[in-house]
DNA sequence: CCCAAGGTAGACAGACCTGTCTGGTAAAGT
DNA sequence: ACTTTACCAGACAGGTCTGTCTACCTTGGG
C-alpha cells in the first residue's frame, strides 16, 4: 500500500478558516451563543464545505478544543533547565496570558460551564486537557525529588485555576504576583 | 402614607415557584441551554404570569444569581470565634459544598462564562459577589493582625476559586485536604 | 354586589438554530 | 478526456427561542 502520510496530512484551507474563525469566536463569546452560519459567514465557507469537514457542531468544538492543547503541548519549556525552573517557567506562561488584552478565563473550564453533562465528547476533551496538565506538573514535581508529587500537582492546578478566573473576572495585576509567590514558595519548601 | 412595609414584601407564591425552578436549572444545566418555556412548564406558571414578575430573562437570571449571593451572606459564621477561625469556617462550608452530589462548580464562575459582556447586568452581579466575598476575607484577615490583608485575600480568592473549579472538574476529596492545608499556612504565618 | 389583582391557558410573531439538499464551478489526478 | 474532490451559493425543513397578546377564571376587599 502507499504510504500515505498520516502525520502531516495537509488540511484544506476552508478547514482552517473554519477552525481558526470558530476558536477566535468560541473563546471570545462563548460556544451556545455562537451559530453555524456565523462562523461560516465569517470564515468564507459555504455550508456544505462546513459540514464536509465538521459533521456536527459538536465534532467542531472538540476540535476546537484539541487544537488548544495541541497548542499548549507545543510550547517547549527550556531545555537545559531544572525541574523548578521548568514549572515556574509554565506559570509565568499562565501568568503572561492572563494579563493579555482579549483574556476571558480557560477556553476548558468555560467550556465546561457550558456542557454539564459529564459524558459529553466535549467535556472528556476537557478532563484530556486537566490530566495531561496535572500530570505534567506531577513528572515536574518528581524529577525535582519533590516528597510528595501528586499533592503538590494538585495544589499547582488549584493555583492556575483560580489564577486564570482572577485573570478574567478581576484584576489580573493584582493575582498574579500573589501566585507566583505561592508558587515558588510550594516548589521550594519540601512540605 | 401607609407604611407599605418595604423590607419583607411577602412575595407571591407564583414568583417563587418561578425562581426556585429557573435557579436549579440555570445551575445543574446552565443558563442558554435553559429556555423560558421549560421554566414555566416545571414551575407551573402561565408565560404571561412570569413576565408579569420578570420583564425579561436577564432579569430572571440576575434574581437567580442575587439570591444566591443573599444566601451565602446568610452563612452566619460562628459568634465567639476568632478572625482565623471565621476564615478556616468559611473555607470548610466552601470544601463541604465542593463535594456535594449535585455540585457543578461556582454559579457565578459559570455565569460569566455565558456572558462574555463585562458591562452586562448578570456580570455586574458576578463582579458584585466577588467584591462581597474577597471584602469580607481583607475584613477577617485584617482583624486577624494580618500584616497584608488585601494581598492575602486575593490569594485566599484564588484557592477558593481553584477549589471549585477541582470540584467541578477533578476529583472534588482531593483538591479539598491540599487546599485546607493551604488555606490554615496562610492564615497561621505572616508573610 | 362589584371589581380589581393575580392567575391560567395557549395562540402567535419573528427571529434564530442545526442540519440537509440541489446545483454549479474549478482544479487536479489518471 | 474523464472522473474525483473540494468548494461556493443558497433554498429549505423542522425545531426552539424570547416576548406579546387575547380570553377566561378565581378570590378577596369595599
Amino acid at each position: 500500500m502507499t504510504p500515505t502520510t498520516t502525520a502531516p496530512r495537509r488540511q484544506s484551507p476552508a478547514r482552517r478558516r473554519v477552525l481558526d474563525t470558530a476558536s477566535a469566536l468560541f473563546y471570545a463569546e462563548g460556544i451556545h451563543t455562537v451559530g453555524i452560519d456565523r462562523i461560516i459567514a465569517e470564515a468564507g465557507v459555504a455550508k456544505a464545505t462546513f459540514y464536509h469537514h465538521f459533521p456536527s457542531k459538536d465534532d467542531l468544538v472538540c476540535a476546537y478544543l484539541r487544537e488548544q492543547i495541541d497548542q499548549l503541548r507545543q510550547q517547549v519549556v527550556p531545555q537545559g533547565a531544572t525541574p523548578e525552573e521548568k514549572i515556574a517557567f509554565v506559570f509565568e506562561g499562565v501568568g503572561e496570558i492572563t494579563c493579555r488584552p482579549g483574556f476571558r478565563g480557560c477556553a476548558f473550564i468555560n467550556a465546561a460551564a457550558e456542557y454539564p453533562d459529564p459524558g459529553h465528547p466535549v467535556r472528556r476533551v476537557v478532563a484530556d486537557f486537566r490530566g495531561w496538565f496535572k500530570g505534567l506538573l506531577e513528572e515536574l514535581l518528581a524529577a525535582a525529588g519533590h516528597p510528595d508529587p501528586r499533592r503538590t500537582a494538585v495544589m499547582l492546578m488549584t493555583l492556575r485555576d483560580g489564577l486564570t478566573v482572577a485573570g478574567a473576572l478581576d484584576d489580573p495585576a493584582e493575582a498574579r504576583p500573589a501566585v507566583h509567590a505561592a508558587v515558588t514558595r510550594l516548589i521550594g519548601s519540601g512540605d
